[in-house]
DNA sequence: GGACTGGTGAGAACGGTTGTCAAGTCGCCG
DNA sequence: CGGCGACTTGACAACCGTTCTCACCAGTCC
């Protein structure tokens, strides 16, 4: 069971570098198809659900229940600040609330404790260009 | 526009009562039917979602796009650690994450912010039924 | 009791995501 | 370089949770 390299997933890997921001599925897939470089749906997200599995590649969910997926600069455990209008984004890392995490599940007796962190915002581009 | 008391309604208010866990809708509609109190699907969604709105039910979403409800305790603003077998919930505190977050937000320009902070793991009773 | 109006429910619609499976390719081997 | 087999792809159907539609039902107020 190779893993090869084909013209599909050299794209979608492409369309993630060029765009530093959060981006779905379908927004990456539409990338693609506007450049001529059409990919099928469904293999912007097998492609995208390997990258996550590889570590290569960062997940989230909006509150609506979409994914996005970002190349993040950061392999290591990190949090982000997401502009939840374009999606841009800004790594942080949260040594105290790694450690508040762990501290909270030991004291009520929970093993396997897992953290979601993520923090929603506006950035100053998309205020300025949205009025407001 | 008067809201109305019906039968329905008392009917899921007193299903969410009943379980300190975070459920699902269609738990809770499966509690319903099971106990012969039936309620349509859509009428629970259309109640839980009046009482997300009116401050009396949080919600989260799991990492697979479900939501999940509960009455809590606390009516401020407050995090959870969920088992993420049963549903068993630790409401929790944490103002040291608080601050952080709007520090964050501040510090990159972001406004509006707003924060995701949810713990889950595995209760000690969930461990000790599934083995492991 | 009657009317007015909000509420209900069965089922269709939806939106994102995943599964299906025949047809297409990558890579290795000879 | 041509062949082959296993991995990939893509069009489309299936899924799943959730929301919408709309005709029928039932609280509330008088």
């Amino acid at each position: 069971m190779t893993v090869r390299m084909t013209r599909q997933r050299a794209a979608v890997a492409e369309a993630l570098d060029e765009s530093p921001e959060f981006r779905s599925a379908q927004q990456l897939h539409e990338t693609l198809r506007a450049r001529g470089d059409a990919v099928g749906l469904a293999t912007v997200y097998r492609t995208l659900q390997a990258l996550v599995d590889g570590g290569e590649v960062d997940v989230l969910r909006t509150g609506e229940g979409e994914s996005l997926y970002r190349r993040c600069v950061t392999r290591a455990h990190h949090h982000h600040l997401v502009c939840r209008s374009c999606g841009r984004t800004v790594e942080i890392d949260g040594p105290s609330v790694e450690a508040w995490a762990s501290a909270m599940g030991a004291a009520h007796g929970f093993a396997d404790i897992e953290h979601t962190v993520e923090l929603w915002g506006t950035c100053a581009d998309c205020r300025a260009a949205h009025g407001a």
